[in-house]
DNA sequence: GTAGCTGCAAACTCTTTGCAACTCT
DNA sequence: AGAGTTGCAAAGAGTTTGCAGCTAC
């Protein structure tokens, strides 16, 4: 099992310059504000992160820009159980265990249960397309 | 690994007469129309059936009634990247595979992955509270 | 120049809630 | 009788959208 890393490679800005998407100076700073987050952020703290560097940026801009970058798969959509959604920027495969005190969020990578999930997959008749997997925990305090 | 059987023991009606709750005859319909049902019905869905038994049926009725369930936890809200909530009378721990064409949802479990749940939570410093895992497929037609 | 992007405000969807009337126990 | 439940309509939260103006290319 092993974490993953915070994705290198290309940012984003570039990415998306590579699709052939227009950079205004708004999406610039969205961009900027993703890249440079090393959490899960909620649309409203995309927001509040682009705003405290660009005053005239509008909640409109960052969920339509959201939803581009998610169509585009740029950036992952998550749902954690919450009544908004947060935005990861690390598109590598991978899946979440979440502090269920703090709210922190870990990232980790396990191939056995990759196999596993494409097993029942195959037993129950269907093939794998998607998959999530959310661990809700408690940190363990050594004594 | 093997398909959890439609839960069987009491009915949700007596659980709910257990519990104390004042049985009026909306509350009723609502919980009959939970106890016979085989999917894992969105809360317009319950709201539909419950109002074909008894057209006075109010939806904040059937948002009041289903959330009282799930803090009793005789019934699981469940979430499946839809902009709307679903419910299941299996209070029995198990997983879902979720077709991506009909939407049908197949419930499954499997003892190898509780135990590397826990395990991967632990090897984080964690103790496994909590989990979420979902199977996303497309059906495998034998030709 | 123009396709595409933006801010604003209004609209939309799902869900919750205040209130007065009603109903199980 | 009284605590708990109900329907209605209004309010809330998160998200989307129509529109006129603006901007990167």
């Amino acid at each position: 099992m092993s974490h993953s890393s915070t994705s290198s490679g290309p940012s984003l800005i570039q990415r998306c310059a590579d699709a052939g998407l227009k950079m205004t100076g708004q999406r610039k700073i969205i961009l900027r504000v993703l890249d440079e987050a090393e959490d899960h952020p909620a649309v409203e703290t995309v927001y509040e992160r682009a705003k405290a560097l660009d005053e005239s940026i509008s909640m409109a801009t960052v969920y339509r820009t959201l939803n581009l970058l998610d169509e585009l798969h740029l950036v992952v959509r998550q749902d954690f159980n919450e009544n908004f959604s947060r935005y990861d920027k690390n598109t590598d495969h991978h899946h979440h265990l979440i502090d269920i005190e703090s709210g922190e969020v870990v990232e980790f990578q396990n191939d056995e249960i990759e196999q596993m999930k494409k097993e029942i997959a195959r037993k129950l008749g269907y093939e794998l397309i998607e998959c999530r997997l959310e661990l809700y925990g408690k940190k363990i305090r050594k004594n």
